[in-house]
RNA sequence: GCCGGGGUGGCGGAACUGGUAGACGCACAGGACUUAAAAUCCUGUGGACCGCAAGGUCCGUGUCGGUUCGAUUCCGAUCCCCGGCACCA
């Protein structure tokens, strides 16, 4: 006979639903915990076993912290725009808005049958305009935005110091320019089949898929992100979140120092900006090399080379992203027939175009030195240029010397560096290229501004709208949310606009005060921004009037512990923080970061150690897991495995050995009859009981602290394992445990609790107590070592001295056998713990 | 190549701050209950060797070395695995 969990389940997800146990609201008599899910995307597959394990792991501790004492926020949500719903109106021609909302209801039902513990009352969904609207909100203040470099803030576009003597044409374009949002003409990943831009981090996925990616130039919204990469790295310090996640998006923002150098093209007006890290190896720059976009290949190419560039130009514009990093070692380019003067040297230095240069990366240009760069050096050994050493310490004959070392041939009339360490040899050029006003100190970041429009239906739709000279226009936040229209057609509208494109009784805009005609932006923003800001939406869900209220706000944030797969360790959680940063600026939000405390569940694989997939038929669906053994014991086994942190295995043999505890605890409370069992009585504990009693809870108090959920139940099964053949078992013991049960299992855990003759639900009992002394042991096991190695092992009294443990052990016959004759030379005590007898 | 994390029984994993390696669970073996099975309960279970037995000896935390009375833990080298980044000037 298996415990009724079914039934149990059911009738106390019922009576949490009805009681509203889980609804909170403000409380400032109490301390706030605000715990955070990374809330899902509901695809039609449903809730994966891996959903559950961050979600669990959560739910234990907002239950714990709500039995400590904490005002608990817990919400969940749905991260529900995207493009496979709308691929699947393509096919179909079911509006996404219809298979969303099925997939949310299943998500729910699914996410409702483990027993979580959130506050349903505040559930959001990014694709509802009353939703989405504070997305374009948000947007909207973003767009109205400038940064300002002096404060290191953004402040509202209206504050922007504007030069006299502009017309108003270059009035526009000088707040165009300025904003945190603004139009760019863009090289892009253009995807021809699903008839959309791709963002980078995106091409990867549809090429595998079989997708062709191209690049192409258009014209994109882009957010400022760049403004911010300073504070978004520097502010990393300050957060608890894995070493590793802040390395990738240190590594992300890539930070670097050096100098931007300008080099005279010869006969010419213009100069050719470049950036560098090492301003040293400045004299043994022997030609340079544009990005073959690079705005002045064509004007600077001479005549003769003209068809080679342009040649170039077209065969390095048909290469995606992929294919031009991915052919790493194989670096291609064509002479220009330019000539630019090294400002050190005074040589002229010719001037190539090749696709290793990257025009969205500094410049778009660089002075190549093949003597301490490899990819400079593999460059001019294809094509004969010259190579010079400028830093000693390697040997330029057979490779390029990336190193530090001493500047050597670097000197002219005006500066030497010949002599001087790279470090210094830096300082003194960047001096003398700031005197000759030629050069700059710099930092460059990889990190480029976000690309942040989509030509896609099911997206949130810009607030913008142009005007007959092709001004963009904001709409006013009286008009928001502008509500995406229902269109006929998912599929692309051909021309590379959004399905949006062909709706023209929604692209014409009519102004209602001067019923002027203006055109929307027919773009979509793309998935990532609903997620942006949804943890302060839980903060207010419901508010008409503002994103969140601020005294709200003020009470939640900020977030004090977030839970979620590390595929996002980048990309949301970076966006994320600058959505964050932007509003804190604004003075919208009361915190410079969103996330104080970040963890990464790890996956979990097939039983076969595979990663899960539908192809290797190793998918473990939780609704089989639940109808099976339960929710409890899914959510146990689930915490079981392993570090929550790690990558680990499913197994079905596991769960049933959960599902086996868990009986053991139900037989230990309820006989056969369903009656509590009468081995339960009121009568105090002995020592020993008390002592496993109060070890239970000191460790799963701990443990739950640290988050080892594994260990935590591993003590619990001891706890059981050793209560459970009593015939007489202390009721007092017994109810303590069950409360520590709860937050792993929780349905068991209320119906025992009630069965017991409790009235109350289990959620807001205080978190039992323990007391040090009880858990620690009277009589111990003391090692007695002999050199080193075990030779015996005594039961002595707790705090036994140094002398009476020598006295003990040296009585010891197998202690004996080894001194007897030899000379000790040391012996080394360390209480409760051993003895070591160190012998000659 | 660079950055981060990790290699512990047949398996998932424990082990505080340098102090008994293998908690807990799975699997397996033996036993009890049962007409039988399932369920449940009990016992054993890192390896090699010695012993009829009680028990004992040696080896053992990827590999090789070092520090130490003592190393899964600290240091150096090395191999392998996982995750991320990768022409970023």
């Amino acid at each position: 006979m298996t415990y009724p969990f079914l039934e149990i389940e059911k009738k106390w997800q019922e009576y949490w639903d009805k009681n509203q146990t889980f609804k909170v609201v403000e409380d400032p008599s109490k301390p706030k915990y605000y715990i955070l899910d990374m809330f899902p995307y509901p695809s039609g597959a449903g809730l994966h076993v891996g959903h559950p394990e961050g979600y669990t792991a959560t739910d234990i501790i907002a239950r714990y912290k709500r039995m400590k004492g904490y005002n608990v926020l817990h919400p969940m949500g749905w991260d529900a725009f995207g493009l496979p719903a709308e691929r699947y109106a393509m096919q179909t021609g079911i509006h996404p808005k219809i298979t969303t909302q099925q997939n949310i209801s299943n998500f729910r039902r699914q996410i409702k049958m483990l027993g979580l513990s959130y506050d349903w009352s505040r559930e959001i969904d990014t694709t509802d305009p009353n939703y989405y609207k504070w997305t374009q909100w948000i947007f909207l203040k973003i767009y109205n935005s400038w940064y300002d470099k002096e404060l290191n803030k953004a402040r509202p576009i209206n504050e922007l110091p504007i030069p006299n003597n502009l017309n108003e044409q270059e009035k526009y374009e000088y707040i165009a320019n300025q904003r945190l949002a603004y139009l760019a003409e863009m090289p892009v990943n253009w995807c021809e089949e699903l008839g959309t831009v791709l963002a980078n981090e995106e091409v990867d996925e549809w090429i595998e898929k079989g997708y062709k990616v191209e690049r192409k130039m258009m014209r994109q919204w882009m957010l400022r992100i760049t403004a911010y990469a300073d504070r978004l790295e520097s502010d990393l310090d300050e957060l608890d979140w894995p070493e590793n996640i802040k390395d990738m998006q240190r590594n992300w923002i890539g930070r670097s120092e050096g100098a931007e150098v300008e080099f005279q093209v010869k006969n010419h007006i213009d100069t050719i900006k470049v950036f560098t890290t090492r301003p040293d190896t400045l004299f043994g720059a022997t030609y340079m090399v544009l990005a073959p976009e690079h705005k002045l290949v064509e004007k600077i190419t001479t005549s003769d080379y003209m068809h080679n560039v342009l040649k170039y130009k077209e065969q390095s514009s048909l290469k995606s992203e992929l294919e031009r990093t991915s052919l790493d070692k194989n670096k291609t380019g064509v002479f220009t027939g330019a000539y630019a003067i090294n400002p050190a040297t005074k040589k002229e230095i010719p001037i190539w175009i090749a696709d290793y240069v990257l025009l969205s990366y500094g410049t778009g240009a660089i002075m190549a030195v093949p003597g301490h760069d490899e990819r400079d050096y593999e460059f001019a050994k294809k094509y004969n240029l010259e190579i010079v050493e400028v830093v000693s310490g390697g040997n330029i004959e057979t490779a390029a010397f990336t190193g530090d070392g001493i500047a050597v041939n670097s000197a002219n009339d005006e500066v030497s560096l010949n002599g001087l360490p790279t470090k210094e040899a830096k300082e003194k050029i960047i001096n003398w290229l700031q005197e000759k006003m030629i050069g700059k100190r710099m930092i460059n970041y990889k990190l480029r501004d976000w690309l942040f429009s989509r030509q896609r239906y099911w997206g949130e739709p810009f607030p913008l709208v142009y005007d007959e000279n092709g001004r963009v226009i904001d709409l006013p936040e009286e008009e928001l949310p502008i509500l995406l229209p229902d269109v006929e057609s998912y599929k692309p509208s051909g021309t590379g606009e959004s399905p949006l494109a062909t709706i023209e009784n929604w692209v014409n805009y009519v102004d209602k005060k001067t019923n002027k005609i203006y055109r929307r932006e027919t773009h979509t923003m793309p998935q990532w921004a609903g997620s942006c800001w949804y943890y302060l939406r839980y903060l207010d869900p419901n508010n008409p009037n503002k994103f969140c209220d601020s005294e709200k706000e003020k009470y939640w944030m900020p977030v004090d512990l977030y839970v979620g797969g590390a595929e996002h360790a980048v990309l949301h959680l970076l966006y994320s923080r600058f959505w964050h940063k932007v509003l804190y600026d604004l003075g919208y939000v009361s915190t410079k970061e969103p996330f104080i405390k970040l963890v990464n569940q790890g996956l979990i694989l097939g039983e076969d150690g595979q990663k899960m997939s539908k192809s290797l038929g190793n998918v473990i669906n939780p609704d089989e897991v639940v109808e099976n053994y339960g929710a409890d014991s899914l959510r146990l086994f689930e915490m079981f495995m392993g570090p929550l942190e790690d990558t680990k295995p499913w197994s079905t043999k596991g769960v049933e050995g959960v599902f086996r505890f868990l009986n053991r605890v139900w037989r230990m409370f309820i006989d056969e009859n369903g009656k509590i069992n009468a081995s339960l009585k009121d009568i105090p504990l002995s020592v020993e009981q008390e002592r496993i009693l109060h070890q239970t809870i000191k460790k799963v108090t701990n443990d739950i602290e640290t988050l080892n959920f594994n260990t935590a139940i591993s003590q619990m099964m001891i706890f059981v394992n050793s209560f459970i053949n009593l015939d007489v078992k202390p009721l007092s013991a017994m109810k303590i445990f069950i409360k520590i049960l709860s937050p792993f299992a929780p349905h068991l855990a209320e119906e025992i609790w009630s069965r017991l003759g409790n009235s109350q639900s289990i959620v807001f009992e205080p978190w039992p107590e323990y007391d040090e002394e009880k858990t620690k042991e009277d009589m111990i096991e003391m090692v007695i070592q002999v050199s080193g190695k075990v030779r015996a092992k005594l039961q002595i009294p707790l705090d036994s001295t140094e002398d009476l443990v020598k006295d003990l052990a040296m009585k010891q016959e197998s202690v004996k056998k080894y001194i007897e004759g030899k000379e000790i030379t040391k012996i080394i005590f360390i209480k409760n713990k051993l003895l070591n007898i160190v012998i000659k």
